[in-house]
RNA sequence: GGUCGCGUAGCUCAGUUGGAUAGAGCAUCUGCCUUCUAAGCAGACGGUCACAGGUUCGAAUCCUGUCGCGAUCACCA
């Protein structure tokens, strides 16, 4: 802020002129409600230096600076805190720039590249609660990181190949009696997802069996034919089997049929997918090469490993003895072969912190392989989001699914909706987009306004909430606002103004709002994004019920009061559009 | 057991380089629609910031220990 900066230079100047002192750096921070003043210097970290009384000294530079600092109104001193006032001319002026600026708060891009990798699913099963949180992370952080001046790419690994590809095929194969998603008219992803929990129940009655002619737990899950014969499904695709890899082909097309209704109804997209059945063997060479400089280690069994002992870490292994690849091979392939092809400066994860030590060792490996890329890796850790019940399971069927839950929020957006009647301008179609947008507002608002590194627990008993600190709430703030502007006047400059108290405290929020981009960035936090909006629009909502706009008393007031509304919508939007959510021009 | 994360109001969450009397929403209660949309506003009630020490002008925030919850420690991904 321009302000801060002149208060803190006129401070240094005090404090050399007075007390000989050289000091840049000060502690301000926005005044709280409670006290009188706008900007608050905090006078107790300046008594290291200078050994005095902090509210005389506070008396002393609040008097400085009403003198030196012409948007400088008025001060007081309440302990060690120099709350200050500034001018209705400042406001003014504030208030003026920020409508100038084209896309306020966003910076200009730099050449800094990012790729943000997030979703990255399994294909042989529908999209869950889980998903949707990686989803709406990733896609918000993607956002936030290029409003903050970054050019980014957004990228999944899609995870279609592997033994639990191969479960669900052979149950297919085995009981599906050709069904397919037009003879059904199941989804695609559904489809394929019901044959993986029939291959576990099929299973678990072949161990049981197993286990009742004698055989120990361990050993009847090894020697169950079903998993016999799935392992052999899975020799055969590596090896190219004609047979497997069309079966392979058609369930996969299914699936990502349906993942792509999914991500569309959920609105997120990607520049760049990768395939792990085209990734898999990456990396195979790369540990080859680390094997050769001594980053690497074979053990007599042929199997490789990387010490990572003296990093607090244990010894991790990343390639067999049979010479395959492991989940961590592919992950170093797949960096390097993403920064080759996109000559990105890093990368982000957005994978759950049930990963954590995973990407620990992958982030270490790639610093030892020395890419200086790997200096700009992050993981973006999430918690998990688990039921009332516990940890959800595709198996077992706990899930909450995906396109169930974004069609109940959408119903319950409908139920309310109908019930205030507002809508009567609008027709049908019109109607279920808004509901869309309102249901969606409220799942994607619930989720991203809690701190990305915190478990959710998701209670499918108690609906998510359309008032408060909601997504329907601030929507309709944003509707409400579009209604004052439908019926305001044509804008006339104001060259002079007295401000209420409400409207300097909207003109400090929205200034905060640059910052609140680039810390949400920086810290990969969406959340700071929504907390940002919610007290925007909260501050707004008591302006708006305790201040007339259209029926001020002055045209002035008019103009800056429809200035002000505007400006808190276009951030409104801004922000929601960071985080995903759409906003609606009537509710 | 080792490592990592979390613990704030009945519930869900804010509280970010350590700052004033720890804030919101939900729930409960009280007011406010004849004025710009009441999915709103104004207010009441509600706290041992898990616990115990320490650092200092000042700690929910930093350090140490304890307890509780979760994750992880596979030739799985």
């Amino acid at each position: 802020m321009q302000i801060q900066k002149k208060l803190a230079s006129a401070v240094t100047t005090f404090l050399q002129q007075e007390h000989q002192l050289h000091l840049n750096e000060f502690d301000f921070q926005s005044t709280r409600k409670e006290f009188d003043g706008d900007i608050t210097l905090v006078v107790f970290s300046l008594l290291r230096h200078i050994k005095t009384n902090p509210v005389a000294l506070g008396n002393a530079i609040g008097t400085f600076l009403k003198n030196e600092v012409e948007e400088v109104t008025d001060f007081n001193v309440v302990k060690g805190f120099l709350n200050i006032s500034l001018s209705d001319a400042y406001f003014l002026s504030e208030l003026h720039t920020i409508t100038e600026s084209k896309n306020f708060g966003f910076s200009i891009e730099a050449s800094e590249k990012i790729m943000v990798e997030y979703s990255s699913p399994n294909t042989n099963k529908p999209l869950h609660l889980g998903h949707i949180r990686n989803n709406l992370l990733g896609y918000a952080v993607a956002e936030i990181l290029k409003a903050s001046g970054k050019k980014v790419i957004k990228t999944q690994i899609i995870n279609d190949r592997g033994i639990h590809i191969c479960k669900s095929m052979l149950a297919w194969q085995k009981f599906g009696n050709e069904e397919n998603p037009e003879s059904t008219g199941l989804k695609g992803d559904k489809l394929v997802g019901n044959y993986y929990v029939k291959f576990d129940k099929e299973y678990k009655k072949q161990i049981e069996a197993l286990q009742a002619e004698g055989l120990e737990e361990k050993e009847a899950k090894k020697r169950a034919p079903l998993l016999i014969e799935a392992k052999q499904m899975l020799q055969k695709w590596e090896q190219g089997d004609e047979e497997v890899v069309a079966l392979w082909k058609k369930m996969n097309n299914w699936v990502y049929e349906g993942f792509k209704e999914t991500y569309k109804n959920l609105g997120v997209d990607f520049d760049k997918n990768y395939y792990e059945s085209e990734t898999y063997l990456l990396g195979k060479d790369i540990v080859a090469k680390g094997l050769e400089i001594g980053v690497f280690f074979k053990k007599e069994d042929g199997s490789v490993w990387i010490d990572l002992t003296e990093d607090g870490l244990d010894e991790k292994i990343v390639l067999r003895a049979d010479g395959t690849a492991v989940y961590m091979t592919q992950d170093i392939g797949t960096a390097i072969q993403r920064m080759q092809d996109f000559a990105a400066n890093g990368m982000v994860y957005t994978v759950g912190n049930e990963q954590d030590y995973h990407f620990k060792v992958l982030f270490l490996i790639l610093k030892k392989l020395d890419f200086a890329w790997a200096e700009n890796l992050y993981h973006l850790s999430y918690g998990m989001v688990d039921l009332p019940s516990g940890k959800m399971k595709s198996r077992e069927g706990t899930v909450v699914d995906a396109d169930d839950l974004i069609f109940e929020m959408t119903e319950t957006a409908r139920k309310i909706s109908s019930e205030l009647g507002k809508l009567d301008a609008y027709n049908e179609a019109e109607k279920e987009e808004l509901y869309q947008k309102i249901g969606l507002g409220a799942l994607k608002y619930y989720i991203l306004k809690v701190d990305p590194k915190k478990r959710i627990l998701f209670n499918p008993e108690e609906s998510v909430d359309f008032q408060g600190n909601t997504g329907p709430f601030i929507q309709y703030t944003y509707a409400r606002i579009q209604s004052i502007l439908k019926k305001a006047p044509k804008s006339i400059a104001v060259e002079a103004y007295i401000f209420h108290e409400k409207e300097k405290a909207l003109i400090k929020q929205l200034q905060l709002y640059p910052e609140t981009i680039q810390q949400a960035a920086s810290q990969y936090s969406p959340a700071l994004i929504a907390n940002y909006t919610y007290d925007l629009v909260k501050e707004f909502n008591s302006f708006y019920q305790n201040v007339s706009i259209l029926g001020a008393d002055k045209t002035e007031q008019i103009h800056v009061r429809v200035e002000l509304s505007a400006l808190v919508a276009n951030v409104i939007k801004s922000a929601f559009a960071l985080l995903g959510i759409e906003v609606p021009e009537q509710m």
